[in-house]
DNA sequence: CTCTTTTAATTTAGAGTCTATAGTAAGAGG
DNA sequence: CCTCTTACTATAGACTCTAAATTAAAAGAG
């Protein structure tokens, strides 16, 4: 099977290392004798670990204002002095670019592109920005991490399907990304970014199962399981948009008739709001006629919301999660949709399957689940994870 | 946190303890030669692990009628000799109980009781029925599975709510089987048993996602991803039978309308074809008059399939899972029904959603299920799971 | 200003694990 | 009987952990 094994003395260390790591995650910058009561292991150890992530340069030392007896000791944090890490998000008509520490929060406000027309110019325009935010004024990047706004087979690191930006279809931007930078670089689904993002410091913070429910040309769900994302068998759950929500309803792009997408998503809305209303409107001026109260508006969103209420009752049912986050530009811009959507929910689900689980807009973007994509590799690729599943009763 | 940390030198021999367990499940009797291809670590580790197995009566050594040249090898098999598991399957009208060797085939036929009308008869019942499997002819008995058709919190050993058997209701079945017996126990759900076994020795044989559509008074699914059964946040994952199918449609017992379970579960099939013949039929009947041709069955079997497709169609959607197997009297009794199934849900969903997903009928009972669910907790608690999550392009 | 107290960090000894390598065991074939 | 082949055992070297002793750096008491 595999040439040689993992289980070796040195996975121990390495995985104390990802403890420490985790722990800083949690509990913010902490001191060594913090951190061995954190995670149960010898002063020694913890201090072993340490010294070996300051090499690596993913922590940092330093000195803070002092209050009590003893010696004072150094607090340790995620570095953001000596190290960063870029973000790149891919959307249809831009590409965003910033570097963050591995703390994941953003140093700078992102550079925005427009998406150019061909892949080469793609590629070349990101290799641009990545390499003005890395030069020697710079912190040591040590990873890149893209989002991109497609269908992507994560585990090959390729685009599969990018509907709305064709010539990425098939393209194994990881690879070419990788050696045109010569960075570890990474790339993760628009929606899976989110549901990074979120986890490392979103509302979903320390949350192990929760879905976020991306509305925009489409509409998907991202399923964060068990503190991992889920793909699936072959790499495509979370589809919602596509769900039968009318028998013999209109024709979808798919081929079927009477999906959800047809009825709830964004781009649905704004084709039946501009045929209704006589002009065309896209999200911001739905949002803009939604809040004035414009009747017409209303209602088409509320039974829009009915529709996507019945599409997220499958899911919740199925799930069970902790919390569902929604990230759609129409909810931001109205939270009060919010409230509109739990209604209908509430009135398809079991309660003992929605019971604790809230429904809340996104605090961060595909961008910021780009950098988090980067930061939870750094962390993961240390060590492999130890899942403790014993259930059973000691006699 | 916790007091002391499972990170020590020890954890690796336990690693490669439940490495060997994994490899002679997969790939049946081993030699420690080939064991030491497999997992890829040294025959001496390998030796050693082994040697601590034997020891634990987890395996058992025979020789085999050697064949090429050199030092024949002793071959390496899961305990069947020396060693037992029984399995309790308590279902609404009877309890199984049946031993059977760490390769989880049954030893015995399986025993069969009807089910006790108390809680105090029910676990006195199981006493003496395991006691008669556990007498000193018999192989050591390392652990007792029992599985219940009723919600279970198995994390805590309890049963949460058991619709058709009140008295269960919020009893702490786990504790009390393991006091009454002086043997671990474990409780677990029917749809999850099903899971299991399938995993183990079924259908499902080496697949890490995959649904067990469990058809019965209710519909629910047992979803296995990752290898695990997944639980959602509060344990209530894999509701489907309280989806609203049809809005405004019958009212449902638990108080809302048109839920799937009205349309398609076998107790609401039963209810409407009675009163369509204007006798009382019950799930064997139905089976009987589908096969003999009867044109009412037909059609209400076949709207009734069409509606749980639409139900289906939404899990596969959401999951993307590698197989569906669906745990049905009616439709074990009806094979054919697997092909109607098909047929409409390949009308409700994307074909990339259920391409290389196969349907299939179960070929294990929750009483398989519950002797599986012990056998996973032997091997699984000698060490947590390794997970490897790295989805870095290396440089 | 010196000494004690307190907390932080390092060092060392002891036990456990792995790999690698050399050596022993048990059969088949000439 | 000897050699070849495969199976298994034993030992040395490197790495890890814990635990306990030692050193380091500050605050406070006299």
């Amino acid at each position: 099977m595999s040439q040689t094994s993992i289980v070796q003395p040195r996975l121990l260390s390495r995985l104390n290392e990802r403890l420490v790591l985790h722990a800083i995650q949690a509990k913010g910058p902490s001191t060594r004798a913090e951190l061995t009561d954190e995670i149960g292991v010898t002063f020694a150890t913890v201090a072993k670990a340490v010294s070996s992530l300051l090499q690596a340069q993913l922590l940092e030392e330093f000195d803070e204002l002092t209050v009590g007896r003893g010696r004072p000791a150094k607090r340790l944090r995620l570095a953001v002095d000596e190290s960063q890490v870029i973000g790149v998000a891919i959307e249809v008509d831009e590409v965003l670019v910033a570097a963050a520490g591995l703390d994941g929060e953003p140093r700078t406000t992102a550079e925005v592109l427009s998406t150019p027309s061909t892949y080469p110019e793609l590629v070349n325009a990101i290799r641009q920005a990545v390499e003005s935010l890395s030069t020697h004024e710079h912190p040591k990047t040590l990873g890149i991490g893209v989002s991109v706004a497609a269908q992507i087979d994560e585990s090959a690191g390729r685009v599969a399907v990018a509907a709305n930006l064709p010539y990425l279809s098939g393209k194994p931007l990881q690879a070419d990304l990788s050696e045109a930078l010569g960075i570890p670089c990474s790339i993760i689904r628009d929606t899976h970014a989110v549901c990074v993002s979120e986890r490392l410091r979103g509302a979903a913070k320390n949350l192990d199962n929760f879905l976020v429910l991306h509305l925009g040309v489409g509409i998907g769900v991202g399923v964060m399981m068990g503190g991992q994302i889920f793909f699936g068998q072959y790499g495509y759950a979370g589809e919602l948009g596509h769900t039968t929500a009318v028998t013999d309803g209109e024709l979808c792009h798919c081929g079927r008739r009477g999906c959800l997408e047809t009825l709830a998503s964004e781009w649905a809305l704004s084709g039946r709001l501009s045929s209704r209303l006589g002009r065309r409107v896209n999200v911001d001026d739905i949002a803009r006629l939604y809040l004035s109260g414009d009747p017409t508006t209303r209602q088409e969103v509320h039974e829009a919301c009915r529709q996507l209420a019945l599409g997220v009752s499958h899911a919740v049912h199925l799930f069970n999660p902790g919390k569902v986050i929604v990230y759609s530009r129409l909810f931001r811009a109205c939270p009060e949709l919010l409230l509109v959507l739990v209604h209908y929910i509430e009135e398809t689900t079991l309660p003992l399957s929605y019971q604790g689980c809230e429904f809340v807009n996104a605090t961060t973007t595909p961008l910021d689940g780009s950098i988090a994509r980067v930061i939870s590799n750094l962390t993961d690729s240390l060590a492999p994870r130890l899942l403790r599943e014993e259930r059973h009763q000691a006699t």
